[in-house]
DNA sequence: ATTCTGACA
DNA sequence: TGTCAGGA
C-alpha cells in the first residue's frame, strides 16, 4: 500500500509517517515512480509506535526498544541487552508516574464536577457512569 | 489524483 | 505537526 492508505488505516498523517521514516522508526520500499510502498505489517507497526509515543516515550528510545517489543514476540528474546532492559525499566517507571499523575488530576476534575452538579437539580445528570465505559476504550498496544 | 523533498511557521 | 512550493 502507498502512504495514503497507511495514513488512513493508522490514523496518522502522511507528514508524520514520513517523519517516522526519517527518524528510522519505520522504513519503506520505493516504487519505480519514487512512491513509498508499505506492506500490511506496517499497520500494526505504526499503531505500536503511536501507542508508545502516547505513553510519553521519546522517539530515540522507541527506535531502540521497538525491535524488542515487535509483535511476533515468541520465545526468542536475544535482542534484549542489559542496557536495554534498564532503559525499559526506567521508561516503565516513568509511565507509572504519569499514570498516577493522571489519576490525581482526573479525580480532582471528577470531584469538581460532583460539586457543581449538586446545586443543579432540574437536570438529567445521570452521566457519571459513562466514565467506566471510557476506561477500556483505549486499545493502542 | 497522489506522492516527493525541502522549508518555514 | 501543518502547510506551501514546485516537480514527477
Amino acid at each position: 500500500m502507498r502512504i495514503g492508505e497507511l495514513s488512513e488505516r493508522t490514523n496518522t498523517s502522511r507528514r508524520l509517517l514520513r517523519y517516522y521514516e526519517e527518524q528510522m522508526l519505520i522504513v519503506s520500499a520505493r516504487m519505480p515512480n519514487g512512491y513509498r510502498e508499505y506492506d500490511e505489517r506496517f499497520v500494526d507497526r505504526v499503531m505500536q509506535i503511536r501507542g508508545l509515543l502516547d505513553a510519553g516515550l521519546p522517539i530515540r528510545i522507541i527506535k531502540q526498544i521497538l525491535p524488542c517489543l515487535d509483535k511476533p514476540r515468541t520465545i526468542h528474546f536475544p535482542d534484549a541487552t542489559p542496557e536495554m532492559l534498564d532503559t525499559l525499566r526506567r521508561e516503565r517507571d516513568r509511565m507509572t508516574e504519569r499514570i498516577n499523575c493522571l489519576i490525581r488530576n482526573r479525580d480532582s476534575v471528577s470531584d469538581y464536577l460532583d460539586e457543581v452538579s449538586k446545586g443543579w437539580r432540574p437536570d438529567p445528570d445521570q452521566e457519571r457512569d459513562r466514565h467506566d465505559e471510557l476506561i477500556d476504550a483505549h486499545s493502542a498496544n
